[in-house]
DNA sequence: ATGGACAATGTTTTT
DNA sequence: CATTGTCCAT
C-alpha cells in the first residue's frame, strides 16, 4: 500500500505508514530534533524554504526531511529526488539515510546536480544533438577548445585570452543563454559570441559537454521538449536541495521544471555562505524563490550545534557588516568558550611556524588530536609554505585538492588514452596522446591528419581507426613513408585497444595501455620525480580497481566530476589544509585562517567590485563558522607576491572585530626556533599529502598498527607522548611520535620499548 | 620533430 | 618566482 502524498496530517502521518512496524513510528524522525528542526522536518507539501545558520543542523533536517517523507508518509524513494553540490555531501546524506530506514531508502535518486544531469542527458540522449557516451570535459579541455575555435575564426588568442572568453562563455550557460542570444554591446562581446557558437560546434564534433553544459541541456531539455520534463515531473514528487544559495540561474530554472507538476520543493540555505557568485551562483535565488512561489512556508534555524558563543560572536561581528541582509542571531548553549585569538606574524613562515607550534602543543598537552586541526587560507597558493613547514615538523598532514591528483600530467595523459578509446571523436585527448611518449608525430602531421578527416566529414580519431582497417594505401603521397608507419602502428593500437574496452575491465584495459606504450619508461626515468609520477599513475590503477564490474564510461564519469571537497578521506587522523572555498560545508573543533592580510582576505581583486568585496566577507565567515572550540586568526607584516617581500596590511575585516572579542598575540622568535632546532636534526621527508582521492584498499600495508594515531604512548627514556602517525613499511610498523619534553621523535615500533596507554 | 634556452606573463575561489 | 609559451638550433 502505498500513501499519495497529498495533505498532510499528523494523525494521517501514522496510519498510513507502511512501515510502521519496523521503523518504530513517526518520533524517531523527530527524535533530538529542536522545535525549529520538527517543524521544517514535518513541514506540509508544497515549496519550503530552510533558513539555515551555519552549525544549525540543516543536513539534519534534509536527511530526516527525507526519511520522514519515507518512513512516515509513505512516500516511495524512487518517487523523492535530492540534490547536492559535492559528492561527498550525497554521500554523507546517503549514510544518514541509510542508518536510518536501512533497505527501505534504496530507490531514492541523490547525487550532485552535475551527476543527476549526466544521467538524465544519457537516458534521453534521443532528443539531444549527442551520443549517450559522450564524454565531459574539464577546464583544460575547455581552454584547448577555446584556443581551437580562436585558431579557427583567425583570432588572436593574445588580444583575447582564452581563459577570460571562456570565462564570458561559462556565464552565458549559466544564464541559459546560446550563442544566438549572446548579448552584443562590444566588438569583444561580438567576438566572444562568434567564438561561442565555435566553441559548442567543436563540442558536439567531440561527442562531448563540459560542466555547464551539463546544467545547461539538462534545464533547456525541459523547458523545450514537454515529455520529457511531464515524466520527470510527475515521478518526482519530492524534490529537496542542499546548499540552495549555490544555485545558479540554470540550476534554478532547472528545479523549477521538475517540480512544475507535483510543487514540492524543500531548499535549504543561507544567504550568508553563499562563496559562489563568481561560478554563476545566485543567492538572490532564495529570495526569488518566495516571489516565485507565494505560498513557501519559512522555517529560521538559529540555533547552532557547533561553535562556542565567543566564535558565535565573532562570526557575527564580521558578518554583519554586509549591507541588505536579515541579521540572523546565532546563538548556541555550549557556552562562552575560549576567546579567539589573533596572531601577528613576520611573514608566511612565521604565520605556519605558530601553526605547527601551536597544533604540536595542543597535541602534546592531551588536549586534542591531529585530526581535530584544519587549517584555511584565500588561494591554492598559501599552501606552500605551509606544507613545507607540516614536512619539516615531520607532521603528517591531509591536502584538499582535486587539482592536485587530476591536474598531473601523467594522470592526465593516462586518462585521455582512455577517453580517446572510449570516444574517438574526442580529438582533444587524441592531441593530448597521440605523441605522448614520442612517435615522431608533430604539429605538420597533425594538420594534415585534421584536414584529410575534415575532408572525409569524420573526427580524426575514427579516421585513424579506418586506416587501422584498411591500411595505409592511397595515403602514401600525404605522409612521409615513416610517419605513415607511425600513424599506422598507432592507430593499430587504438583499434585493438577498442575491442578490450567492448569485453575487458577498465583497469585490464588501462593495463594494456600502460604496457603497449611503455608508458612507465617514458615517465619514469629513475629520478625521484620520475618514480612519483609512476606511483601516481599506479594510483590512478588502484582507483580503476573499483570499477571490476562498472564499466570505462562509469570511471571516467566518475573521475570528471570529482571536486576537491570530494578527496578528502575521513579517518586519516592528521590535521587538514584547505581553502576557505573547500571548507563550506565542514567542521573542525580547531581552525586557523591564516594569511588576514588586505590583498589575500579580502583579494586584491575584489577591492574595486562592492559584491565581491561582500563575498570576500562572507567567505571569512564561513571559515570562522568551521570551528567548534577554538579559532586561531593570523596575519603576515610581510608578504610575498612575485617572489619578493613587501610589507602588507592587516586585512581590513579585522577592524570590525571588536577588541574584547580577540586575544591578541605577537610573533615569539625565541621559544619557536628552539624547538625547529630540535626537529630539524630529525627532519625525514614525510610522505604525506601523496595519497590522493580515496582510500587505498590493495595498499601493502595492510595489518592494523599497534600504535595508532591518536595513542598515547610510553617510551622508557623518552616519557610519554602522543602518536601522531603511524604505517608499516617492510613489515616493521614505523610510528612518528610527538612527546611532550622531546618534541617529534620517529622510530621502528619493534626497536623502541613503547608502551600503550589507555585512555 | 625534438629539445633546449630564453622570455613573458601572471595568481582567487571550482562543480 | 615558477610556470608556460616561443624561438632556435640540432
Amino acid at each position: 500500500m502505498q500513501c499519495v502524498a497529498g495533505v498532510f496530517r499528523r494523525g494521517e502521518a501514522l496510519t498510513c505508514h507502511w512501515l510502521t512496524g519496523r521503523m518504530g513510528g513517526l518520533m524517531d524522525f523527530l527524535k533530538g530534533l529542536n522545535p525549529q528542526q520538527q517543524q521544517a522536518v514535518m513541514s506540509s507539501t508544497g515549496p519550503v524554504l530552510v533558513l539555515a545558520g551555519p552549525g544549525s543542523g540543516k543536513t539534519r533536517v534534509l536527511t530526516h526531511r527525507i526519511a520522514y517523507l519515507i518512513g512516515a508518509m509513505g512516500v516511495r524513494p524512487a518517487h523523492i529526488l535530492a540534490v547536492t553540490f559535492t559528492n561527498k555531501a550525497a554521500r554523507e546524506m546517503e549514510r544518514r539515510i541509510t542508518s536510518m530506514l536501512g533497505e527501505a531508502a534504496s530507490g531514492l535518486t541523490l547525487g550532485t546536480f552535475h551527476a543527476t544531469c549526466v544521467r538524465i542527458l544519457r537516458r534521453e540522449s534521443e532528443h539531444l544533438p549527442f551520443q549517450s557516451n559522450f564524454v565531459i570535459f574539464d577546464e583544460d579541455d575547455q581552454l584547448g577548445l577555446v584556443k581551437r575555435a580562436l585558431a579557427d575564426l583567425g583570432m588572436d588568442d593574445k588580444r583575447y585570452r582564452p581563459s577570460g572568453v571562456l570565462a564570458a562563455i561559462s556565464n552565458a550557460k549559466n544564464e541559459l543563454l546560446l550563442p544566438d542570444e549572446f548579448p552584443v554591446q562590444t566588438y569583444r562581446d561580438e567576438v566572444v559570441k562568434r567564438v561561442y557558437r565555435r566553441y559548442q560546434e567543436l563540442l558536439l564534433a567531440n561527442n562531448a559537454l563540459d560542466f555547464d553544459d551539463l546544467l545547461f541541456w539538462t534545464a533547456n531539455l525541459f523547458t523545450q521538449n514537454p515529455v520529457v520534463r511531464e515524466k520527470y515531473a510527475r515521478r518526482y514528487e519530492h524534490v529537496l536541495v542542499d546548499e540552495f544559495q549555490d544555485t545558479n540561474l540554470a540550476q534554478y530554472e532547472l528545479l523549477k521544471q521538475v517540480v512544475s507538476f507535483h510543487r514540492n520543493i524543500f531548499v535549504v540555505g543561507d544567504t550568508d555562505q553563499s562563496i559562489y557568485a563568481w561560478r554563476g551562483a545566485d543567492y538572490r535565488n532564495l529570495l526569488r524563490f518566495e516571489e516565485d512561489y507565494p505560498d513557501t512556508q519559512v522555517v529560521l534555524l538559529e540555533q547552532n550545534y557547533r561553535s562556542t558563543q565567543y566564535i558565535l560572536d565573532l562570526a557575527m561581528a564580521v558578518i554583519d557588516r554586509n549591507p541588505y541582509r536579515k541579521p540572523k542571531r546565532l546563538f548556541t548553549e555550549r557556552g562562552q568558550g575560549k576567546k579567539p585569538l589573533l596572531y601577528e606574524a613576520y611573514d608566511d613562515r612565521g604565520e605556519a611556524a605558530f601553526v605547527i607550534d601551536t597544533i604540536a602543543s595542543l597535541i602534546a598537552n592531551n588536549q586534542a588530536q591531529p585530526g581535530d586541526f584544519a587549517v584555511m587560507y584565500r588561494t591554492n597558493a598559501q599552501s606552500r609554505v605551509l606544507e613545507e613547514a607540516f614536512l619539516k615538523a615531520n607532521l603528517p598532514y591531509r591536502l584538499v585538492g582535486a587539482q592536485r591528483f587530476y591536474g598531473r600530467r601523467e594522470i592526465k595523459d593516462v586518462i585521455a588514452y582512455l577517453r580517446l578509446v572510449h570516444n574517438p571523436s574526442d580529438e582533444l585527448s587524441l592531441g593530448r596522446v597521440i605523441n605522448t611518449p614520442p612517435r615522431g608525430i608533430g604539429d605538420k602531421t597533425m594538420i594534415t591528419l585534421r584536414t584529410l578527416a575534415q575532408r572525409e566529414g569524420q573526427a580524426m580519431g575514427e579516421w585513424l581507426l579506418k586506416l587501422a582497417e584498411h591500411g595505409p594505401e592511397g595515403y602514401q603521397e600525404m605522409f612521409s613513408h615513416r610517419i605513415l608507419t607511425s600513424l599506422s602502428n598507432f592507430a593499430r593500437l587504438i583499434a585493438s585497444w577498442q575491442r578490450s574496452a567492448a569485453t575487458a575491465s577498465p583497469l585490464s584495459l588501462l593495463d594494456q595501455i600502460l604496457a603497449d606504450t611503455e608508458y612507465r619508461s617514458y615517465i619514469d626515468d629513475g629520478t625521484e620525480e620520475g618514480n612519483d609520477r609512476w606511483e601516481n599513475v599506479m594510483e590512478l590503477r588502484r582507483l580503476a580497481m573499483e570499477y571490476q564490474d562498472r564499466g570505462l564510461g562509469d570511471f571516467l564519469q566518475d573521475v570528471a566530476l570529482v571536486s576537491d571537497q570530494d578527496t578528502l578521506q575521513n579517518g586519516v587522523n592528521a590535521p587538514t589544509l584547505l581553502t576557505l572555498h573547500a571548507a563550506k560545508g565542514l567542521e573542525f573543533p580547531y581552525v586557523f585562517i591564516v594569511g588576514l592580510n588586505d590583498g589575500t582576505l579580502p583579494h586584491a581583486r575584489s577591492f574595486d567590485d562592492p559584491d565581491a568585496m561582500q563575498e570576500e566577507r562572507r567567505l571569512f565567515y564561513v571559515g570562522i563558522t568551521r570551528a567548534g572550540d577554538r579559532l586561531f586568526l593570523s596575519f603576515a607584516q610581510n608578504r610575498s607576491l612575485y617572489g619578493y617581500a613587501e610589507p602588507a596590511a592587516p586585512s581590513r575585516f579585522l577592524q570590525d572585530i571588536p577588541a574584547e572579542l580577540l586575544e591578541q598575540a605577537r610573533l615569539r622568535s625565541g621559544s619557536l626556533s628552539a624547538n625547529a632546532g630540535r626537529r630539524t636534526e630529525l627532519w625525514q621527508p614525510a610522505r604525506a599529502g601523496q595519497s590522493p582521492a580515496k582510500e587505498t584498499p590493495s595498499a601493502p600495508h595492510q595489518a592494523a598498527p599497534r600504535y595508532p594515531a591518536g595513542a598515547r604512548v610510553v617510551h622508557p627514556v623518552w616519557g610519554e607522548g602522543m602518536v601522531l602517525n603511524s604505517r608499516i613499511q617492510d613489515d616493521e610498523e614505523i610510528v612518528d611520535i610527538f612527546f611532550e619534553k622531546l618534541g617529534m621523535k620517529r622510530v621502528a615500533a619493534s626497536l623502541a620499548k613503547l608502551e600503550l596507554k589507555r585512555g
